[in-house]
DNA sequence: TTGGATGCAAAGCCTTTGCATACCT
DNA sequence: AGGTATGCAAAGGCTTTGCATCCAA
């Protein structure tokens, strides 16, 4: 993990950004919940824990940024606020789709892709370049069901 | 579309919902703008033009309600609202994919299901009872590229 | 007639912005 | 030292809610 956070760290340096501890903490709270899609208030109440004095508008800041990075990117989910996932600026990205729980809100990662045909076909019916997706599949997870 | 709308307002009226005039309308122009993505001040402007003392307030409680009855149901694309589209209480509701131009936010929409397969081999591995599901394709489309 | 539906305005969320201060480089 | 980044508070969008009035059944 320490190699992806001096990765990005070099990665801000380069553009003459400067390097904040409230930056880092955020990168890290990310990192260390990389599975968690956390939207911009859970992250600043992680960062809270081990910097009380950071403000909320700092963490929004510091996803902005890091969205522009493609350090993270955010998706829309059913409540209404963005939350993220990491991207490709930081890690190989790899190809996933989400398994959302209707009942309990889970959400649930899947590492498949078998969109390469569809998105084919889909490209040369319409004209249009494909450059990403996103899959969100509704039901029910084994715990409720 | 008078069809569609007279079973519309059975289902309320069997449920004792009242008929307004701004509940039909609203409906009605939900139906003629089927492939717009209409969000609830869209919605509300186009029911202005035919009677101008609608309130914002009575737009969304009737999306809600419209909801409930699977009449439309909602979708976030990026811009961090809701938008709607028609649902399965209204009509055979076809699976279809969006394609989003990352450019001019045109959203073009795909009848295409290959997706079985995927939710097939994803509902065995994950134990997961698949209900639906909801593809975003982004790229550039004809005119912008 | 009467309880649900409406319109208006106010309040609630989430997010962004302005400004004085703090702190990386 | 100089200018970017921060924290706080205020303002901005979108959506929901409270309340008095209206109206479909």
């Amino acid at each position: 993990m320490e190699d992806i956070i001096s990765n990005a760290i070099d990665k801000l340096k380069q553009k003459e950004y400067k390097l904040t501890s409230q930056r880092e903490l955020v990168l890290r709270v990310l990192l260390e919940n990389e599975d968690k899609h956390l939207s911009a208030e859970e992250v600043y109440h992680l960062v809270k824990e081990k910097a009380p004095d950071t403000g909320l508008a700092t963490v929004y800041r510091t996803l902005e940024l890091f969205n522009e990075f493609d350090f993270i990117h955010s998706i829309y989910f059913d409540d209404g606020r963005k939350r993220y996932e990491l991207g490709s600026g930081l890690m190989k990205s790899h190809q996933h789709h989400h398994l959302i729980c209707t009942k309990c809100g889970s959400i649930i990662e899947v590492n498949e892709d078998l969109l390469d045909e569809l998105e084919n076909r889909v490209s040369q019916q319409h004209e249009f370049k494909v450059i990403n997706h996103q899959l969100k599949i509704f039901g029910i997870c084994k715990n409720c069901s």
